[in-house]
DNA sequence: ATGGTTGCCGAGCAA
């Protein structure tokens, strides 16, 4: 079973993008990032179309995430639990029903700029809340997968200049610690699991040519409980995708599970 | 230091 996630920076501009890299890669799930779109308006029937079932947890504007899987999705709930205040569309859970259930969470983890600040407060708060839903996810028989744009480069061969996001909230030391207390519940980074090298990234900013510089970051991920790792056959990066017509400035990464 | 770009929508904000 292949899954991933992608940061698409919005469902509207990104269809065709989009599609395009479904029809060649053929996920079986994927979780979408920033479909800055209300669930209304998101093109379900086209990705019917194409086979998948569809989630969305959307709002207005920004943020967004959803779930597209060619089999079925059960249980699906909408929203990060631990702050009935916070309105911000940024995590939605599902189960995929297989020949093994899966768990599968699509995350938008908030950038956090400028820090510090009460974006970075938020950032981090929402991260403390993300453990306790990790860690009560482990709880579960099924394995789990924590896709999405984590907004956080975990170590300094994850960025191509490390340097220039010192004061960055992507690379702050509380920031690293918070990803890196998550992952000591019991998740493996999968990326990280099956290559070891420097100069793989996921995200170049729009500005200052960085693609073209391949001044990237490496900030999408897909984390493991156990069970899930277990099943591990493949992770990669689907590079080429930031090099197509009206790219998003993220690309897909994916895992390939024995289930 | 600044500016550089893109998407949401139709003015700035978010990234």
């Amino acid at each position: 079973m292949k899954l991933a996630t992608f940061n698409i920076n919005g469902i509207k501009a990104r269809i065709e993008a989009l599609s395009d890299w479904l029809k060649a890669a053929e996920p079986d799930v994927v979780g979408l990032q920033e479909i800055k779109s209300v669930d209304e308006g998101f093109p379900r029937e086209h990705f019917e179309g194409m086979g998948y079932h569809v989630e969305t947890h959307g709002q207005k504007g920004f943020n967004g995430v959803a779930i597209l899987s060619k089999l079925p999705l059960e249980d699906v709930t909408r929203g990060l639990p631990g702050d009935p205040d916070d309105e911000q569309a940024r995590w939605i859970e599902a189960t995929v029903v297989g020949a093994r259930a899966i768990r599968f969470a699509s995350l938008y983890l908030p950038n956090g700029n400028p820090a510090p600040g009460p974006k970075y407060d938020y950032k981090l708060s929402w991260m403390d809340r993300m453990r306790e839903r990790a860690a009560a996810l482990l709880t579960t028989e099924d394995p789990v997968v924590l896709a999405g744009d984590y907004n956080v480069i975990p170590q300094p061969i994850d960025a191509a200049k490390p340097e220039a996001w010192v004061t960055d909230a992507l690379f702050l030391p509380e920031s690293r610690a918070a990803f890196r207390r998550i992952l000591n519940l019991g998740y493996a980074e999968a990326f990280r699991l099956r290559d070891q090298g420097s100069g793989h990234y996921s995200f170049w900013d729009f500005q200052a040519g960085a693609w073209q510089r391949n001044n990237g970051i490496r900030i999408d991920h897909l984390l493991l409980s156990a069970q899930a790792a277990d099943l591990l056959q493949a992770a990669a990066i689907d590079k080429a995708v930031r090099g197509g017509e009206k790219p998003s400035d993220h690309v897909p990464v994916w895992i390939d599970l024995d289930a």
